[in-house]
DNA sequence: GATTAAGCGAGACGGTACGTCATGTCTTTGT
DNA sequence: ACAAAGACATGACGTACCGTCTCGCTTAATC
């Protein structure tokens, strides 16, 4: 009754064979298909040792699938001094893991832990979204402060419309190439409309 | 001995009743605790009726949930003369839908379809999408004619760009506002810079 | 309305397929492993045209087993002026049909049907067992007119040792020899014991 | 790494319970009408559990109804020095199971099963048949080496005739009367005959 | 000959049981 | 005291069959 460690303490080795079997589970078979005794028996695990963690199918997977998504986008600060190639740059360390063997199948799972999870749907993406979010923010405030960005600008928008684009098209199967969000990079910096709009104001805004 | 119609015929009121259900359930219950024995209850239909003409659970909130949500295409045109009017329109009759009770959930619903079923992902959110898609670039369109909108704009990508958001909204359980719509508008419509990085070029792109 | 005989009249045909399919798949599957459905599709005949005749699977299949495995009821009257040469003929008339090619799988079907069907048992075995019986206590009754039969025999008790040895190894899948019901033959005839036991009385006997 | 017994050891309540829900059930509704689900419902098991142990509806009746029926054969060796008395104990130690509540329909449901599974159809009807059968021969060797019953007999047709009389009476709802089978056991120790055909031979055999 | 009523093959219907599989808990032995 | 193994209660899965119910077609007897 020392209390704190008594016992064999616990396996870090289990708990990552766990999440490494989730994430290959996950790719080949879907959210839907995998279930907890595989991933118990391919981390050469028992099923208890998985329910001692995690209390779910949800949260194995939420967890699995962020580590195996985003640890990559902390890297570098990404920071030039031409606006376009940050963004490019941005935006292909964005897509390019969506991109690698399984990312995309990894984003899916993603979307169903959520959908299936009430509460930690919000959480999750918040996880997933916000390293993305605060890089594109932080590069584009730097630019606001520089005067290459207009400073009436809504930033966070801009990363939602870059994360739901590539949401989209992981969700609809559909290929995702530099192109594509290239061509979503070129609105975004410049707009569509040919500036005979004039300034658009902001005042109109009661939401549902 | 035409073969083509003998027996009883298929009744509407079982097919549209199993619909109603799937709705139903899916909104109360979510995608994964929904099941199709609760269907056949719900809908007072046999469950083998339900797999008569369904291949999956996938199949079936696939076809329910487009129908719950996306009947808002067959709208109006969406045609005054005043562009900026019009993608207001244009975001409205888009994300109102989503709010409305239950709307949330069919998305969520959407989602998690696709994400299990490898061979109707594709065309669910082509679907899906493609109403929306198709309002938004033909208004776009008739924009370029007119002069209103840059002649090398790829249309699709602002597509995209709204309809991920929605989605991304709807996955992490954020709020639907219309604020965060404009915001999305206001950097479509005008762009993020001060205009002194001059027009993009477009020949960088090909990659998957 | 003369209410007796209009519209089109029952077919023969159909009555006669349904019964010799219900025979087939009695012998080829077994009575559990039958089902209605194949009945109707063997016979060529719709599903409701089964169930307009006969109200369940274990009336079906009383009608057809019996239909299948008793009509040497009607053979002919077994009597020569030996005793025991006409028993001899009994057994074989009784014995053979069921060594026939499926006449031990209708057997098993009669004695499922009759297990599974409260209301019909008694009235199935009865058709089943009472032309036997009645064949064997009329001739042993003649026989106890001439004098070669002990007068305060139960006739019936002769007939349910031969009818239940036969059924007991159907039931139990063994092969059924002409040897095995002679030798039971011969205990009826002449008993086991060597006669120092002296004639039994049948004084006690009176419960169920 | 014995690999032998690790786990949690297998359930004898579960196992016993269920054993004794199928018995309840066979008697309440007979073998086609009682259901797997309501044997696991009542025993307060999983319908795995029952699935685990044996493999189909017939396995476990089998195991059930024996368990149910027979094991009271076992009793008392049955040997007074009076052959006809301990005949009539023989007798009344087997039928009497037979009419106590339910031993009818345990019987039925014995003969269901052995009917529907090809397999242990013989290996039932031998652990049923089995006990009594032997019981029945041992007491009559005895009596063949004091004499009191020919040493020509074949004592096995004996049993069979008893226990043949039995199910038939069972498959076809009459009742288990003393009388009945006292009017047998006459039959047996005395047969029928009068005597004047003389000792009957044993040549005869070819069976079919 | 036209009408009409019933039987016909076909097959979808509302139910219910099947036998399998997954979830999350519990209870062993092994380390 | 924790890990692996695996049995447990629960309950959904997708299939099969039951017995009923339309369908459109065919077949007489009645008009």
């Amino acid at each position: 009754m020392t209390g704190s460690s008594r016992g064999r303490p616990r396996s870090e080795t289990a708990r990552s064979a766990i999440l490494e079997a989730t994430r290959a589970l996950l790719i080949e078979d879907g959210y839907e298909d995998m279930t907890v005794s595989r991933i118990a028996v391919r981390a050469e695990v028992g099923k208890q040792t998985v329910y001692r963690w995690w209390k779910s199918k949800a949260e194995i997977v939420a967890e699995a699938a962020l580590n195996g998504v985003i640890p990559m986008e902390a890297e570098q600060p990404v920071a030039t001094d031409d606006l376009v190639t940050d963004v490019y740059t941005l935006i292909r360390n964005f897509t390019e893991p969506a991109n690698e063997r399984g990312g995309s199948a990894l984003i899916r799972a993603l979307a169903s832990a959520s959908a299936a999870s009430e509460t930690s749907g919000a959480q999750l993406w918040e996880r997933f979204a916000e390293p993305t979010r605060a890089a594109i923010t932080q590069r584009l405030a730097a630019a606001v402060d520089i005067g290459d960005v207009r400073d009436d600008v809504e930033l966070g928008s801009v990363a939602d419309a870059l994360i739901g684009s590539l949401l989209l098209r992981v969700l609809s199967r559909q290929p995702i190439t530099s192109a594509d969000f290239e061509a979503l990079a070129d609105v975004i910096l410049c707009g569509i409309s040919t500036g005979s709009l004039g300034q658009r104001s902001t005042e109109r805004s009661e939401d549902s």
